[in-house]
Parts: C-alpha cells; structure tokens; sequence
DNA sequence: TATTGTTATACTCTATAACTATA
DNA sequence: TATAGTTATAGAGTATAACAATA
C-alpha cells in the first residue's frame, strides 16, 4: 500500500495499465532513436545560449579542425549536402566566427577558416558539449562504459 | 606507389588532404547521429516493400503488444503528440492492419487492436527489421558487442 | 474543468534541381 | 564538360494551438 487513495495522482497513472514498448526495445535502432533525439534536444539547449546551433558546432568544429576547407569539401565531411551548407557557412561568418577567403589558384571556391573569435567560441563549446555529454550519460554508465559506448558507435558509424 | 599517375581518381580524392572530422568524432552524440541516420534510411529501405514507415511500425509493434490500447497512450508510449498519432494510425487502419473500436463506458477513446492481417505483417517486419540489424551491425561487431550496445543504449534511454 | 481525438498550421532539418561563374 | 557555390523549392517528421464531443 505504498500509494494512499486520497493522494492526487496523474490520470495517466491512475487508469494506465503501464503502457509497454518492450517489442520495440529488443532493437538497437528504436533505443538509439529514443536516445539520440533527447541527446539532439540538450545539445540545442546547451548551445543555445552560446549562439550555436548543432549543425553550426559540427561545421565550426571541421572548419577548427581543417583550416583553408571549402565548403564542399566541408559538405563531405559531415554528409551533408552542399546546397545546406550554405545558410550554416552565412550564418558563422555573420557572426564573425569563420571566414570566406578566396583562392589565389580557383576562383570558384573558398577557403574556410576559423577567426579568433570563432576559435574561442569553439573552446567554450566543446567545454559545454563535454559537460552535456557528462551530465547524460554520466548519470547512468560508469566512465569504462561510456568509453565502451563511444567505441562502439565509433566503429558502426565508421563502417557505415 | 600504390596509384598509378594515369589511373582516373574522383575528383575528392585528388586534390583533398583528407579532411577529418576528428573533433566530432570524440562526442557519442555525434557519432550516434551518423550511425542513426543510416539505421533510420535502411529501415526506410526495408520496411517500404511492406507498406510499412519507420513509424508506422512502431506504432503497430506497440499495438500488438498493447491490446485495446488508446491513442493517447499510444502517443505516450512513444513519446510522440497525439495530434501525430491520427495520421499513423489512420494509416494502419486504411490497410487493415489496425481497428479503432468503442469503448462501452468512455465514447472519447478507441480501443486499438491490431487484426490477424496486422499481426501477420507484424511478424514478417519483425524479421525483416532483425535481418536488417544483423546486417548493419554485425558486419562490424561480434554477438557479444552488440548485446552490450543494445544494452548500453536501453540504459541510457530508460534513464533520460 | 479536463480529456480524447481531430484539424490546421508552422517549424526544423535536409534533399533535389536548376542556375552562375568559373575551370 | 565538370566543379563550387548559390538559390528556390519541396519533402519528411514533428510540434503547437484551437476545436468538438464527451467525461
């Protein structure tokens, strides 16, 4: 008799018969779903306050990584297509965090780099990233398992 | 010299250093987002020939395991908004995979059961969903790894 | 007042196709 | 002919808000 009757309680508790979705959790891909979208949801707001977006960290962490990119090369990068990087790439140089440079041999492309600014900005955002990922994970898996995990996702995605 | 100077190579391949997205990859979010995006197409792939969506099958698998249950529970099993439900299940119902039946004491909800012609195209998702994560995730890790993928990611779902 | 199902609407993310300027 | 960047457009997947019927 853990719950008193009187007790106001949920009315999805009081006439559900606990709804199951074990069918489902027999697969990798329904539980990496349900995980990936609540991961998505708190790097957006983490990032938010920072002015980025999770597109805009990702293209700004290769930029960091690969100075004089295009953006095409970028596009490969992170499978996506190049039509989209254009509003990603317009929206960190609006804010001075990257920087269209152009090509002494091609003038069709551009060179990608990261500005100060935009490095400073990374640092701050990896640290928040790192905190997010913490916070999530750390809660539930011990630091053997979330080493576990990342290598684990590392290798499928990289087989992909 | 493994590349024979006359030999045709993508245009990626002749002029790029190889461009890493080493930074990213630290991040279980970002590597999870890579992986989910192929499982998500795949499962695309394979459940097209069955009339069946990504979520449309997962509605009808938490159908078949929940009989008589409502769409508003429905929704809350998968975390989704009733106002998406409608369309799922009105899916399932056109094809006769699902019924909405009244309930005697509440003329607000259905009942949802999933017909024999449901529960039958339901076993043949099954394994068609199980071949396609024996073939995505078993080219890369042994039985054992990918249990404690699966593992790793239904704790970590259940907790967040 | 609250809940179920419903509709209309809007938003995010991403892809496709066509264009331009260069090569 | 082919490539880089760009633009316009469309699609998928969801969420939000308001409504009618019912509780």
């Amino acid at each position: 008799m853990a719950r008193p009757e009187k007790t106001a309680i949920p009315e999805t508790d009081r006439n559900a018969p606990a709804v199951g979705d074990e069918l489902l959790r027999q697969f990798i891909g329904y539980n990496m779903k349900r995980t990936f979208l609540v991961v998505r949801e708190d790097m957006h707001r983490v990032l938010e306050p920072l002015g980025l977006k999770v597109a805009t960290f990702s293209v700004l962490s290769v930029v960091v990584e690969n100075p004089d990119i295009s953006q095409s090369q970028l596009a490969q990068a992170l499978k996506l297509e190049r039509s989209g990087m254009v509003v990603l790439v317009d929206a960190l140089e609006n804010d001075d965090h990257i920087s269209r440079n152009r090509v002494p041999g091609d003038r069709r492309t551009y060179a990608l780099r990261a500005t100060p600014k935009g490095r400073r900005l990374w640092e701050k955002a990896r640290t928040v990233v790192e905190a997010h990922e913490e916070a999530l994970f750390g809660a539930v898996l011990n630091e053997e398992e979330r080493a576990l995990l990342l290598n684990l996702l590392q290798r499928v995605s990289h087989a992909l």
